[in-house]
DNA sequence: AGAATAATTGACCAACCGGTCAGGCTCACG
DNA sequence: CGTGAGCCTGACCGGTTGGTCAATTATTCT
């Protein structure tokens, strides 16, 4: 059994290594891996590069720390589905949480569609592996839901994926949303209204 | 008024200006512009990196032909839509055309996503000129079928955003899609069948 | 055939890349 | 207030990058 070892960090340590964080995020969400540099997160951080390689020992081991801690967040709403709640209500719940998501962390969400869409080369065994594994739960709640006849007969795996094409899109192409709509919309308050009558026209039995 | 000038290529510079178009989407679409490299293209060509440097003045200089030849295929399906046509089928041969090309193209699905990923710095441009003109027409041909009556009352603007989101999904997060539902899945055969199904759920009056 | 033109390449360049390191600075703590 | 651990940096390194160029080879045209 392996004791996790607290780093215990000091007051410096634990400002810079945020700051690094914050602005590897800016760099790496908008210019994919390959295309960062330590360079720009050293400038998008406000420290030196060797400072920034002070605090992490690569480009990549910053990158993997972003992506471990964006992956909890990331997932957190599936858990939050809950088998003996109302079916409709959880999946709307579910929804909204997601757009919220990609309201509030945009670049979390850039930086997990770079990844992906970049043939997700540091997390490929996690989408196979953890996140197969809640999928298939979930599917299983949702198939139970439509079993009982209390959702429309839909495929839940891509009822999934539904939910996250269409959330996360107003995050991964914001630049496209808002080119094409203009200046006097918002948004998110417009997706929030269409997404809900989507769903339930979708799924009321 | 300038002449359009036609470059009249040889059967030489047809065939390698095909090969390194087609391997640099290869690379493009996979590694995003900054990820990708010259040499990279010119393995993928199977030519020496100078020769690539010959037929195409510079990496960006391939980027953007690559992005403009793209365009046109990629808008295609939305000027196919017809006002005069029956709306339901209208909208459902749409979706159609829209996954057509996510699973024929979808090199050139990755290469669109990575760019607007990552800002549009190319083609910002186009965004809110050309394709903000084409979304509007379309969005006032639906406005006018839900004025009538003859679909049910969704935000047409995102009713569109839908569509790409959908369908794009399926080509820009293939590995994900892969990895969750494993091996014994025809993901865009059921994709058809999911996105028919809740397209006319959605828009039935 | 042979001259003109097109195609191809090895060698090269300056700038940039991820990363190292010796040495100086600073700050908490006794 | 001293001292040692923690913090920071300029200078540097080998490899890679986008791109050039002179020289060579292949192709086309008369």
């Amino acid at each position: 059994m392996s004791e996790e070892e607290a780093p215990r960090l000091t007051r410096i340590q634990q400002k810079n290594r945020d700051l690094i964080l914050d602005g590897a995020l800016d760099v790496f969400s908008t210019h994919g891996f390959r295309g960062a540099t330590i360079d720009q997160i050293a400038e998008a951080s406000g420290l030196s590069k060797p400072n920034v390689l002070y605090y992490f020992a690569s480009k990549d081991d910053i990158y993997r720390t972003l992506l471990t801690a964006l992956l909890d967040v990331w997932l957190a709403p599936m858990r939050g589905l809950d088998p003996r709640g109302e079916p409709m209500a959880e999946i709307l719940t579910y929804v909204r949480a997601k757009l919220d998501l990609s309201r509030d962390y945009p670049r979390e969400s850039r930086l997990f569609a770079n990844e992906v869409l970049q043939g997700a080369p540091h997390l490929q065994p996690i989408l196979g592996g953890q996140l197969r594994d809640m999928v298939d739960e979930t599917v299983g709640i949702i198939g139970g839901w439509i079993g009982e006849g209390r959702l429309a007969p839909v495929d839940p795996h891509h009822l999934i994926f539904s939910i996250w094409a269409l959330t996360q899109h107003y995050a991964d192409f914001e630049v496209q949303v808002r080119a094409v709509l203009g200046e006097d919309h918002d948004p998110y308050a417009e997706a929030e209204l269409f997404l809900n009558n989507l769903y339930q026209r979708m799924l009321a039995v």
